[in-house]
DNA sequence: AAAGATTGAGACTTCAATCTTC
DNA sequence: GAAGATTGAAGTCTCAATCTTT
């Protein structure tokens, strides 16, 4: 599907050309095959999935290891929903658990913590984790790279924030 | 989780600095967000998944609207039985249909073709796909930049190739 | 009523086991 | 028996609806 080439350069041409058309494929491939080598990885090393990891880093990371559920889900740019049903999922493996904020009986925040278990779990998995994505990524890239690379999604990101989704439009 | 600041800058530190770190959140949050996007608004816009898409936009691209299933499995780089699947729920909504390659009764390849209502929605699809994946990824980037994200992207790509699944090898 | 949390259904993915043809 | 295809179960994600507190 594209352009048939019937030679109509319009205005605004919706379609892209043969190289960004490539790069946008490349870029797409890449991300489905690194996603999947690193949840794989991950797996079979640590039994977390990636969304485990993600959650255990990030709580983790932060002063009492724990955070208002809110702030971890805008921190991993998750839906609340998914974030509910992952971190269901993972308060019943004992990774981490749910509470209500100190001072502050009864509110509609919830809190989440890591448990020891949950602590272990990162520190034992972080290690070869950070070293895989060394391997695949940061090392397969020069310093200038990774910074274009940086810049990049940045950009993206920021594209992300400012156009808003697009409804229906098509004809 | 990460280096404790003890300072003691090992051979071989499976550490990343700041700036790596920063960057690899960057890039991880960008894939994320990007992904969700385009695939709200692709569902949307056209009711189909970005697999829905993918496997439509790969039939449509070639010959007789028709591959075999191995093949385009190996062009999307996904697993059979994700491939399967996801065949068997576009069959049962008469996107594509199965059937055994011309010229040799009984192989044990199948052949996947586009039915006339794939062709239709994945033309229907296009143009606004397209036209979000330029705003939002093409359009953001400078010429020069798509072409380094190109070039990154293709570069971790052949890191994958190159290196295998890494066994448990953290202790 | 708005913000945050919860729930359930349905769609999607992965893993491991099995079937079939070569 | 190896390659490709199929199957089922379990885990994951999305959407839309609902509940609870402010």
């Amino acid at each position: 599907v594209g352009p048939d080439d019937r030679g109509h350069p319009d205005s605004a041409d919706p379609w892209l050309d043969e190289r960004q058309q490539r790069s946008w494929r490349t870029f797409t491939l890449m991300q489905e095959q690194l996603r999947s080598r690193i949840e794989q990885g991950l797996q079979r090393r640590s039994g977390l999935s990636y969304a485990d990891y993600a959650v255990l880093s990030a709580l983790a990371d932060c002063e009492q290891h724990a955070l208002r559920a809110f702030d971890l889900g805008r921190a991993l740019g998750w839906e609340k929903s998914r974030l509910h049903h992952q971190l269901t999922r993972m308060q019943k493996r004992g990774l981490i658990e749910r509470r209500t904020p100190t001072g502050s009986r009864n509110s509609r925040w919830v809190e989440v913590a890591l448990t020891d278990d949950g602590l272990d779990a990162i520190q034992k998995a972080a290690r070869s984790h950070v070293q895989e994505v060394r391997t695949l990524v940061i090392d397969a890239l020069s310093e200038r790279q990774l910074s274009q690379l940086d810049s990049a999604s940045q950009r993206i990101l920021d594209r992300l924030d400012e156009i808003p989704c697009a409804d229906d439009s098509g004809g």
